[in-house]
DNA sequence: CTGTTAGCGCCTTCAG
DNA sequence: CTGAAGGCGCTAACAG
């Protein structure tokens, strides 16, 4: 079934075929919905390659996210929300997806682009992808249309979208500021991550609004894992002057806190009030429940798709349409491990 | 740069550098490094869609994965690590991925095995789908060669990969057997999926083989969901002859069960037993840690990768493969939260 | 409003 | 071992 096979049981040619199937306005609506019945009563579909070649475009965008790291589980719980908000948005707008993939290290760094070029690919969203992928900073480098999550590349057609970050982390320290705290210390992830820095960012705004002491001692360096959590948890619990409340960048090292401070004999929220950010699955499994700043990631997604149509619609030659990183709001969900200062 | 332009630098015909490109055997091993290195030189790389066209083969699989209920979390905590396992072994075996979607409730049945004759995919990989997807029955109803994994289809070209989830729980059951416990019990998921009935009908299987009775009121229902584990916890721990184990059918489930035992003044795993399934990231966050039965992602996507290439090479006349599903094995992590009997 | 024609970039016969 | 020619299925000019 090829569209002469349909244009022959038509009794038209071939060309008004295509045209009636892709809705060009010079057909008359009687051919039109004939074809068109006859198309989905025989089953016909184009075929995209062949399209794809004559029209010089392929409605298809490249998908690429962190092949290595993603097993440590870095930002591996919002991978999948963001992959499925993607694929929803951009099938909203009858774009196809395709993973692209690297395959290590003796990669040639134009690996990207040339995927991009061999599949005719119109533009690439990036997924938490780390700064040091020699391939990707290649493909931010081209003239590639390229929409990042949580990445630090930086091109001539490049626009990053990212949570709000620092609010995010302002609104925790200001939620457990409402709570009655005043000795709030912060772990932090790794500051060369933007993300990171961030939230760091926001934690410092928020105790300089509110006129809270923030000693060298309150800002303790972790990883985003259990591990650099809990070992933070151990060191802040043995100051002179303990904190009453910890705000983490990331779940794993909030629940890290609350080991510890289980293990110092302190029961969370009574003794110790403990924040995250992310929400991830283990936020809500935990005991008690995890109160954390949620990231959206359907409207992650959805932005990161709405910045490539901007500059897909743009046109090639045209000025980077918005070179400052598109924001999206968090929110904070108050669980247990928050509670007014004792 | 097209293959004309690389062949009229390269001094040959098109031909030629087709055929030195694509590793044919009629070109003189000088010509062939001539042309190669020349268009690496010159960043040449074929189109894709040409090829395809031409070639009548995509080099393209689809993946499908659930589309609905996977923010509910049911399999979602996999999904991310089968879809890297996935693209890495399709990777190796240089095909490329297409992610496929249906729009919705009015999407026609045949809305995936459409996609594939569109974009002369070779097969599809499904991932953890439901199923009552008329769209994925239809595909496996076809002759698209279609490999599942944690699926229910069945068609003429069609394999099934799945953990061992019977000798899985088996495993769980003999762990718990051997820290001397006696009185088991069981939390299962909804027995109309398959790995929930797998699961329990491993778990039974072990009671039996071990001579352990297993009264109607110790095996309780669930939906994978951690207020269902909470509940069946309670409802077991109420008995007259409460189990001093628990097995459940899935992580959250098990976490659930240890809150019951908490709130009934219960300590895990000095007065209760629990064991898991999966292997989540919870499982090795909360405290304390989840003993449960993991399962390989990796494993999983290679087999489905490896079933669909088998189909592919048998090539599309040959009979049926393998009706028989791949099984891959599970590993039991022994973490805290289960001990000998008290 | 519709048909005819000419490729898109590539691979694959068939000749040399 | 290499070149010339034809066509994969489709769309986009250009005529009518």
């Amino acid at each position: 079934m090829n569209i002469r096979e349909l244009a022959r049981r038509s009794g038209v040619s071939t060309a008004t075929v295509s045209r009636a199937l892709n809705d060009r306005a010079e057909v008359s609506e009687e051919t039109r919905a004939r074809i068109r019945r006859l198309a989905v009563e025989l089953g016909y579909a184009p075929n995209e390659p062949a399209r794809t070649l004559v029209r010089r475009r392929s409605d298809t965008i490249g998908l690429v996210w962190d092949s290595g790291q993603e097993a440590a589980g870095l930002h591996n719980p919002f991978l999948l929300g963001l992959l499925s908000a993607v694929r929803t948005a951009l099938s909203e707008a009858d774009y196809h997806l395709m993973l692209l993939t690297t395959a290590g290290e003796d990669e040639p760094d134009a690996a990207y682009v040339q995927a991009v070029r061999r599949h005719n690919l119109e533009g690439v969203i990036a997924l938490t992808t780390p700064p040091d992928d020699r391939c990707l900073r290649a493909l931010a480098a081209s003239t590639v249309p390229c929409a990042g999550i949580d990445t630090a590349f930086t091109g001539p057609r490049t626009v990053r979208v990212s949570s709000d970050n620092a609010a995010g982390a302002e609104a925790a320290v200001q939620h457990l500021y409402d709570l009655g705290h005043r000795r709030i210390a912060t772990v932090t992830g790794p500051l060369h991550l933007p993300p990171a820095a961030e939230r760091l960012a926001g934690y410092r705004r928020a105790c300089v609004r509110l006129g809270l002491a923030v000693p060298d001692s309150y800002v303790v360096g972790g990883d985003f894992f259990l591990a650099s959590g809990e070992a933070a948890g151990r060191r802040l619990l043995a100051l002179d002057e303990p904190p009453t409340a910890i705000f983490a960048a990331g779940d794993q090292m909030a629940i890290g806190a609350m080991h510890a401070a289980a293990d110092a004999g302190l029961s969370v929220p009574r003794d110790l009030a403990v924040v995250g950010f992310d929400d991830v699955d283990a936020a809500g499994l935990v005991r008690p429940a995890l109160t954390t700043v949620a990231q959206d990631q359907r409207a992650l997604g959805a932005a990161a798709v709405a910045a490539l149509r901007d500059m897909l619609d743009a046109g090639p030659s045209s000025p980077v349409p918005a070179a400052e990183p598109r924001i999206v709001p968090t929110r904070l969900v108050v669980r247990g491990s928050s509670g007014p200062r004792r």
